[in-house]
DNA sequence: TCCTCTTAGTGTAGTAGATACACTAACCTA
DNA sequence: TAGGTTAGTGTATCTACTACACTAAGAGGA
């Protein structure tokens, strides 16, 4: 029996607000549009989800594609359908997010003649489409799980000071945090682990390095 | 300038999980359905998404043809496009969920020949597609915004008894409060007000009635 | 009318988590 | 070895959440 309608079709897409830390900043990785509409202006990554494709597969192909990394934190964002978000027709598209460990970035530029880059998330470029909404929501709700959950965990290198992670929480809450009281926050929720080892840079005291227990996880704090 | 493919359409619907407080118990509106797959299952409210409709309007005018009220809180909760989720083609839902505040219901029974009914949430018959999920998925989200915001008001009519508001916390959270301490946490979020009524009904001491500030609003707290 | 039943309404002490805040430790370099 | 720089630590206060038990007010029936 077919589809009780023909009217209701729309074109599938996916779109990924890729976040990574890059030279002390928290940044996003975008691509420049080569054809109309929105020719020549940044956009996020993503595409058009495949006959039999699941959407977060395409959502996490597309990101591999882009950082050249496999694995990392995605998690469907929202979902944006305005009719008239794309000139051409309708086109739906579920916005998703992304953590990418700055370690583990190999930006695979030029690959298919596209231009890709990383900006910093404050001083992004007028974005294509919808597409400064959903950094927008997916920003808010990176920062909303920042207090409940160890999703920042997913932004670290496999040793890490505690320098560092506090860096990274302030970055993306965009606010200065008390050290002594992010230590002791840090350390209450048992996530992560002191090592033996000790980073030297620079002519001061040594950091100890730390390394999360189960960096798979994300896991719901209280 | 035509979009460069003829692969990726699917058909756009939306779903919604509608919640209710009825008989003293948290009911869903489902519809059961009159044509395969799933004949005769029930299933949640919904529909195609026409040609130039927004979204959230769908799902809107969907909730509205089945309750009979306008204007209650709808939220996006998520999209489900497995490839294989409806067995004759493509269908992407965007799932929302509604909150209906009891006296403003009246239930639009064989509108269209439907048969419709209210299910206690603890109950419910296996249903159609993958509305389940949707179901588990919402009512997590619903109980997750009770401790943050003022999400809790939209299921409430105009007057109402501090009593009545904690047996709706009790049931979607499904266990017992203490009744002090939820209403020394009413009071201090200062979104209620006391009004200078009671309701007197059975033999005992009558209660006092309250009232929200802002009953179009939901908002986040602390 | 007064006794009983039922739901409404109230306060306090203890605990746990969050905040504010300033100095010492270790290393490098000049 | 003195100066510069980042790492690392503890305590007092405040605030929010928890646990917990009795009195108040009305209705109905004896």
């Amino acid at each position: 029996m077919p589809f009780p309608t023909e009217t209701g079709r729309a074109v599938l897409t996916t779109n990924i607000v890729v976040f990574s830390l890059r030279d002390e900043q928290l940044k996003l990785l975008l691509v420049r549009r080569r054809n109309p509409p929105f020719q020549g202006c940044w956009s996020l990554p993503g595409g058009v989800v495949g006959e039999d494709e699941d959407i977060e597969a395409n959502a996490m192909r597309k990101l591999e594609e882009g950082t050249g990394v496999s694995g990392v934190y995605l998690e469907q964002l929202c979902t944006f359908g305005d009719p008239g978000r794309d000139p051409r027709e309708r086109v739906v598209s579920v916005a998703y997010y992304a953590l990418v460990p700055s370690e583990r970035l190999r930006l695979r530029t030029d690959e298919h003649g596209e231009e890709v880059a990383w900006f910093a998330l404050r001083g992004l470029p007028e974005l294509a489409f919808d597409h400064g909404e959903m950094v927008s929501v997916a920003h808010q709700r990176l920062a909303a799980k920042l207090e409940y959950s160890t999703i920042a965990f997913q932004f670290m290198p496999e040793r890490f000071t505690l320098s560092d992670l506090q860096s990274v929480y302030e970055m993306i809450l965009n606010r200065d945090l008390d050290k002594r009281n992010f230590r002791k926050r840090m350390l209450a929720m048992e996530q992560i682990r002191q090592t033996d080892e000790v980073r030297r840079n620079g002519s001061h005291r040594p950091a100890r390095l730390y390394s999360v227990n189960n960096p798979h996880e994300v896991q719901i704090i209280k």
